[in-house]
DNA sequence: GGTACCTCAATGTCTATACATTTCAGTCGA
DNA sequence: TCGACTGAAATGTATAGACATTGAGGTACC
């Protein structure tokens, strides 16, 4: 595994800072860190930008450095893991493995162009916050470069979480596709909701190191799931009325 | 309106010349482009940041440059006009304007944090692709940055559009909540579907500048519509099996 | 013919510096 | 008291150079 670049190990570290509240009474600014860590600016620059990118912390010329938001923390860009979403709006999240083994499966591999027999960690949950079931999902992920999954306890852990801290790697590139579909069979039944109910179905093609590496069907509960995308330093719209993204109707005028 | 950063203004050069189809036979190196600007290799690479986000072109350490996709090319981020995720898929986009005009509403007003009495200019329109409705939406984008908009004609052009062009304004940051719904009512109607037919409902909240800008509300029919967010260098994984985004089904082993 | 190796080109990483621009806070004056 | 002004702090923009690392293509050897 080789080492990672200066500027991601200062990005990860300033991470944990910001989740174990270190900087809860100001952020310091550029120069400042570019000594602590004995880095240039630039370097420090680059390790910001992340950061900057997904509204964790802002700033900007002349404004003081100050910190956003840290309870979004994990993701890459516009990949939240749903998982991160929901625990947001409070509740204890729970996981139930339906599934969880090696396999091959000729329809995946095509998806990902990748050889037939290629072996996935092929993994089926049903997601639930407060026994409440919100999200099942489906998953296969290349079992060369995500061995220990098939072991993971993943009741309570994210894939995401495993994949980082028990294999070292993490998507890099990727692309969701989402619809909106209506509840029937099996999956209504294991979401517990009528039929013709509405879900979201998103389906997730990743890459580890720009190879194909994952394909991810998740399916939740359209009134109990809330997708949020952010993008930049949206402190200024993040937390006024329907700040929990529950549209609030306007009246027609 | 202060001139644009020389980065940038490579970058929407750049841009311009991907869909003039210039670099069709091979994308020119960072060197190559430093000479053609005369800048240095950091400039160029600050422009080519958002390029390579995007997958609008890849390459990496001892690769060659290359082009990856030149049909979807405007958005900022994750956030991808509905319009331009549609228009990709083939088909004559339309837009029927139910209303356009100035006005005020403290309900959006809230949303955005904004005082009550601000001015927004309002439009709600259907969208349809060869005839077929595949989404309505309303937006409140604040009346002081976007005056222009109220006589512009939106029938064949995306506000995005409008907004860059006419307005000489971009997204810079925002936040997207994304449900899924069933059709009722007036809705249901408008986009001609039979009630309890799924919808995607989208509330965006953006900036201008930093500040509060802009509320949208889309609800876009399910099974005509494929919300996709792309990140990185996704090559490996576009155009493979169910890349239009329609999912594959997948038998259970 | 195929394979191992080598070399080169291109990007990734990092440093150091300079100056422009913007915001904030504090000061001064009317 | 409120306004305008000013200076400091911080980031934004840009340059130039150095070295490391990777992948692709060609070469030479078996």
């Amino acid at each position: 595994m080789p080492t990672l670049p200066r500027w991601r190990q200062i990005s990860d570290d300033l991470l944990r800072r910001l989740q174990d509240g270190e900087f809860s009474h100001g952020f310091p600014g550029e120069l400042a860190l570019s000594e602590q860590y004995a880095v240039s600016r630039g370097t420090i620059r680059h390790a910001l930008t992340p950061l900057r990118e997904q509204g964790i912390v802002g700033g900007g010329r002349g404004r003081r450095p100050y910190v956003i938001n840290t309870s979004r923390t994990t993701g890459f860009g516009p990949m939240y893991s749903l998982r991160d979403a929901i625990s947001a709006q409070g509740g204890h999240e729970t996981s139930e493995v339906l599934d969880q083994r090696v396999l091959t499966n000729p329809v995946v591999a095509a998806a990902l162009g990748l050889p037939e027999e290629t072996p996935f960690v092929h993994v089926t949950r049903v997601r639930r916050v407060d026994d409440a079931p919100f999200a099942m999902d489906r998953l296969w992920i290349i079992a060369s470069a995500a061995a220990p999954l098939a072991d993971a306890d993943l009741t309570q852990t994210s894939v995401h979480e495993v994949l980082r801290t028990r294999c070292g790697v993490e998507f890099d590139a990727g692309v969701e596709y989402t619809h909106s579909v209506t509840a029937e069979g099996e999956i209504a039944a294991r979401l517990e909701v009528d039929e013709g109910s509405p879900l979201l179905t998103i389906r997730r093609k990743s890459c580890l190191d720009g190879r194909p590496a994952e394909l991810r069907d998740t399916c939740a509960v359209g009134d109990r799931v809330t997708l949020t995308h952010v993008f930049g330093d949206a402190s200024a719209v993040l937390g006024c009325a329907s700040g929990d993204g529950r549209p609030v109707e306007i009246p027609w005028d």
